[in-house]
DNA sequence: TCCACGATCGGCT
DNA sequence: GCCGATCGTGGAG
């Protein structure tokens, strides 16, 4: 499937935080490949109190800062990795965070990398439906499960490594717009969008 | 230098 | 529903 062109993160970015939604995340790890649909993200803007860009450049943030359609993890609490898209033109600073996925591809890495088992049928794993749920349904889950680390900050989306395909249509109806999780600022703004009724959504 | 805190998760009650 | 883990980051001093 095609790659996702530079002229598609280079855009408004609540626009392409809601393009973003269907969208498959690829990542190839030797003879493997990880992908899951993305569900839902979290848009963070220039003059955005809540986005690490917000006080200017600084030694980690300067990712955010360059051209869009690179790759922006960061570390937080003490223990968790984050993966954002960035978005705009060099010198914006503006970033999409990536809050969940559907499992696709490389399930069994997925697991493997978020608790040492490789087993596919791990009920941990598993909704009551039977759907996959724990893998990839927050943040620092599924930054855990593609292996996302601040190794991996930085890198060109529009290389073979880490990539966006063409995925699903994923109707505006079906798009749900509501307020950002686990900031204290900005807290009004509802630039968190996600695929209505998708299992693998975060909870809130 | 130092220190308060975070775009969270998982385990326990 | 609540709370502890755990450390890089950046603003203050």
């Amino acid at each position: 499937m095609r790659t996702l062109p530079r002229s598609f993160y280079t855009r408004n970015t609540l626009i392409v935080a809601k393009e973003l939604l269907g969208k498959i995340l690829v990542r190839k790890i030797g003879k493997s490949q990880l992908a899951g649909i993305i569900v839902e993200t979290e848009a963070y803007l220039h003059n955005d109190p809540a986005s690490h860009s917000y006080r200017g450049i600084t030694e980690r943030t300067k990712v955010m800062f360059g051209n869009g359609g690179h790759l922006y993890v960061y570390f937080t609490y003490g223990m968790h990795h984050c993966a954002n898209i960035v978005t705009q033109k060099e010198g914006r600073g503006e970033a999409v965070l990536l809050r969940a996925v559907e499992p696709i591809d490389g399930i069994d890495v997925m697991m493997k990398n978020r608790s040492g088992r490789n087993e596919i049928n791990n009920d941990r794993h598993l909704s009551d439906t039977g759907h996959l749920k724990n893998l990839t349904n927050g943040p620092a889950k599924l930054a855990q499960s593609f292996g996302l680390s601040r190794n991996e900050s930085g890198t060109d989306l529009l290389e073979n490594k880490i990539y966006l395909t063409e995925g699903i249509a994923v109707p505006k109806s079906q798009i749900i717009s509501t307020t950002r999780i686990g900031i204290n600022v900005a807290t009004e703004k509802k630039w968190r969008f996600y695929i209505k009724g998708n299992v693998c959504v975060s909870k809130p």
